[in-house]
DNA sequence: CACGATAGGTAGTCTATCGACATATTATGG
DNA sequence: CCATAATATGTCGATAGACTACCTATCGTG
């Protein structure tokens, strides 16, 4: 049995970015840590699959938004640590202000502004 | 130079069902009248391809959400009308629901709830 | 010792969206 | 009269993001 009230997690394509970018920026993080921190705070409502995550923070790395390190997580285990960059920080101002103003456009259409 | 304000009209990914079916509440309408209602209603901001919106109705009809049939076009041309059904109305109210319930999750990792 | 949680990752697939193209008719401007 | 824009429908191929399913490895607990 799955769990009890949470009618099937998934992510609003095309945030997963944005997300996680918001969640460096409060400190640097290792790529598990970051999953359970989204699904935390959404409280299960977002799910983070590793098939998503890694992707996700390989491809934030190519584009210069996030740097990493290897370290040691808090349980002492080998863990990637990711930290947000200046270009970063930017980036995710304009995903937010762009999430932000699709949202708007949709509401109008959806009549419900 | 393309438009002057207008920074890159662009979907978020997974809603252009919603978009399409919550415009046919109001009445029938062929595609391409869909697709100009929605960028309307947005102010531009949501830009509805051809490449998206066809494969989207034949979607949604495959689907058994909406119905269509040739009909006459108000300027005279052919067009195909689509209407929403039951199971369409019914669709559309899960998908809203969701797609509510996925933003409240993402404005409570943004913290910005 | 088995198992779940922690940690990182890959491979293959699926699906939605997009840009570009193709077709046809009608309206408009020069 | 001709070019072009707007209306209207569609297809094709590429791309990108997310998912399932798998793999390794360590650590703690029952």
């Amino acid at each position: 049995m799955p769990r009890p009230s949470a009618s099937k997690a998934e992510l609003v394509p095309g945030t997963l970015d944005m997300l996680i970018l918001q969640t460096l920026t409060v400190q640097p993080l290792h790529g598990y840590a970051v999953a359970q921190h989204i699904e935390r705070l959404s409280e299960s409502v977002l799910r983070v699959e590793q098939g998503s995550l890694y992707p996700a923070l390989e491809r934030l790395q190519k584009k210069g938004w996030v740097t990493s390190k290897w370290g040691e997580s808090p349980t002492g285990r080998r863990a990637r640590y990711y930290t947000i960059s200046a270009a970063g920080r930017k980036q995710l101002g304009a995903e937010i202000t762009s999430f932000d103003r699709a949202l708007l456009a949709i509401n109008r259409v959806m009549r419900r502004a």
